[in-house]
DNA sequence: TTGCGCTTTTAACCCGGGTTAATTCCAGCC
DNA sequence: GGCTGGAATTAACCCGGGTTAAAAGCGCAA
């Protein structure tokens, strides 16, 4: 069997108006979602009420909890629709389970594994590495999309910073040019 | 065949001394390398000579560069030895290959790339959310003994400051308690 | 014991980004 | 056109950590 085929057998669609959560950080969710359309941000907060953006997630993307989908823990995040979306919703024991017993599906979990695991290592380069303004300018490179897609707000607490703080390093962006 | 086996049959014991390179940044590495025992640290060289620190690497654990391995890049950053070290060196394509047509392996390789995806998004947490204060705290109270191991120079690098300001960070702490 | 080299601390100054609050911009709406 | 409310900018001040350089601490070997 493959993997498309046992998420149409087990997937569950979803749609979910843009300002409601999939999930929230303390909650128990142990479903793997795919995007289909829309777009919805991933995002921490702190106990002093502060947010930071883990990450966008665009149409083609997955995304769920880790910590809470395998090593049955809380979600360590939240997940919100930033526009309305369509996604399917898989619950991620069954995915593990049938890697175990499918091979098929356990190679399209392991690039699906490795091709997270080299997202996830490039953003601790970013984070680790790079200065604010860096890591703005390379967004922009990457994704120059971006500015049309979400608030400036919610550019600079993806970057690590304050809104305030972008404003400033886009001035310095610009008038560099 | 059991990954255990795999590694026996295609794996090959490395000696290093402290001091010398597996690899380096930009080099085309594409093994795994699993820790028997010694002190490694894998870190990030920018152009203008800046070091920082991605990991320190104990006995137990696996390193590698997943982009050269799995994407055909260059190491994305270098791995040098902190203390004498011995290691199995396996070449991940093997790897990969072998999960591709054996259930046991891959299933191996899942667990693998899900404990790692998990440790990786633990780091991008740290680095996004948590001030260099805190980090400190934080890796004081998950590795105590690391104080031992290696220079507080180091510490500084992992942490992503100087070791100036890991010296103004420690006599706060300290104060603090 | 003295001296050498390395690590750590301290000091002085600098700068990027945080904070708060005022201001400007802009879209939607009457 | 004139309001209104949220987004973005600007300003003023603060603070954490960077930078540079000097001082102190600490093995270790002669």
């Amino acid at each position: 069997m493959k993997f498309q085929e046992f998420v149409s057998a087990h997937g569950v669609p979803i749609s979910r108006a843009a300002g409601e959560h999939l999930f929230r950080q303390g909650d128990a969710d142990q479903s793997l979602y795919i995007v289909k359309n829309g777009l919805l941000k991933a995002y921490y907060l702190s106990s002093e009420g502060k947010e930071n953006i883990k990450s966008f997630i665009m149409p083609g993307d997955n995304i769920g909890s880790l910590v809470a989908a395998y090593a049955n823990l809380k979600c360590s995040f939240s997940l919100i629709c930033l526009r309305d979306s369509e996604l399917i919703k898989v619950d991620f024991k069954a995915i593990y389970e049938a890697s175990q017993h499918n091979l098929e599906i356990a190679s399209t979990v392991v690039d699906f594994l490795l091709a997270f695991a080299m997202k996830k290592e490039r953003r601790e380069f970013e984070l680790l590495c790079l200065s604010a303004e860096d890591r703005y300018r390379l967004l922009l490179e990457n994704m120059p999309s971006i500015t049309d897609l979400v608030t400036q707000n919610e550019i600079a607490l993806y970057l690590g910073i304050t809104p305030v703080g972008l404003s400033r390093i886009k001035k310095r962006v610009q008038s560099a040019i």
